[in-house]
DNA sequence: ACAATTAGGAACCGATCAGTACAAAACACG
DNA sequence: CGTGTTTTGTACTGATCGGTTCCTAATTGT
């Protein structure tokens, strides 16, 4: 019994997210967010409070749209648990070869000076847990690591999730593609391996 | 034939070293440099020029105090070049536990808004690279990886690197030392091996 | 002692930041 | 048709940003 909203909250969260994950969570100013949402502060402010509160909800947002997603294929996807693993790797070198230079938001979110909040790292740890349990899964599913030591498995999946930190932060950092290349070759070895 | 400074500006790059060490480029306000500097605007803009002037001093001077010893200690280090990775390996990990969560300030720059600036990125590439070439002279220093392919050798320093940049932006996010302590498990394991 | 030169310090600059106040506009319901 | 309720758009807030201006203080060479 009043008037109605004139855009659709899930697709300005969207849009929110893609220039969070562009510009990052300080750089990210009200006035860029608002053109890219396509909306007036006014409006910003009554359906998603503040710019943290927002950040939030697009966290959850990228989890759905791109956690979730690389998690899955990590756990349930096509072949065997190495091959899930160096497909999610070479993913992560192709994307800067077809021009995608956004890294991760995740990652983004937890080297920048976001880090220091504390609402927002805990989400961001949650999700980088999600991430290392399924690099965990796909270990276990391997037939080259099925037969090692639980702790191994871990310690590994932890290296798996440091790595793929890492990697992203390069690529957002504009690193030469050779030297993300080379990184992802040497996952592709270390992680067809039987015994680590 | 004038008044000299009141300051020593090494001690101060020195000061706004650890400045941009806690805060990050971006984070870093000129009002809180001047603190930690402890000194004035005209001072500052005098004997600097600017912020990214600034900064980019200071990126030299941490590839002296720290950049350039941890390559030392991988390339002429103590004991067999496998040992001198995981030495340098197991020093990221003890930071956070004695409470130094600063990270590494060049894994924070090239991860934060800064690595947008071509200038900056530049550098922190350049002396990123100084890193991979380290890890490259302590594999080939290493017994057990001394009679390896010399790309494989050049593919794991690569890992080595990106590994490290993950593992130092994590110790900045807070991450829980147990998943730091994960990886350099992983790590070590990892470079203990002889073929990969 | 004095002129030349530079450092120091504070006031000030426009720009931009996140966030707010409020009036006009648009709809739902009676 | 109103009337009540909510959205929308804009003007504005105070704070802070990096940087500049300019005057005074301090030191040197002569």
């Amino acid at each position: 019994m009043a008037r109605p909203r004139e855009f659709d909250t899930e697709v300005a969260l969207t849009d929110a997210m893609n220039v969070f994950w562009q510009y990052g969570y300080d750089a990210a100013s009200l006035s860029v967010l608002l053109k890219g949402m396509g909306l007036t502060r006014g409006s910003l402010y009554k359906a998603f409070v503040d710019k943290k509160s927002l950040f939030l909800k697009v966290l959850k947002r990228y989890e759905v749209e791109a956690v979730d997603p690389a998690v899955t294929l990590l756990t349930t996807g096509p072949g065997d648990g190495t091959e899930r693993i160096n497909a999610l790797f070479n993913s992560v070198a192709a994307a800067p070869r077809s021009g995608d230079q956004r890294g991760c938001l995740l990652c983004s979110a937890a080297a920048g000076p976001s880090a220091t909040d504390t609402d927002i790292s805990e989400v961001v740890h949650l999700q980088l847990r999600k991430m290392s349990q399924g690099f965990y899964v796909a270990l276990t599913q391997s037939k080259a690591h099925a037969g090692t030591k639980d702790q191994d498995r871990r310690d590994l999946a932890g290296l798996l999730l440091s790595q793929y930190v890492g990697l992203r932060v390069m690529v957002k950092s504009n690193a030469p593609i050779e030297a993300i290349q080379e990184s992802v070759d040497a996952i592709t070895k270390l992680v067809c391996r039987q015994d680590i």
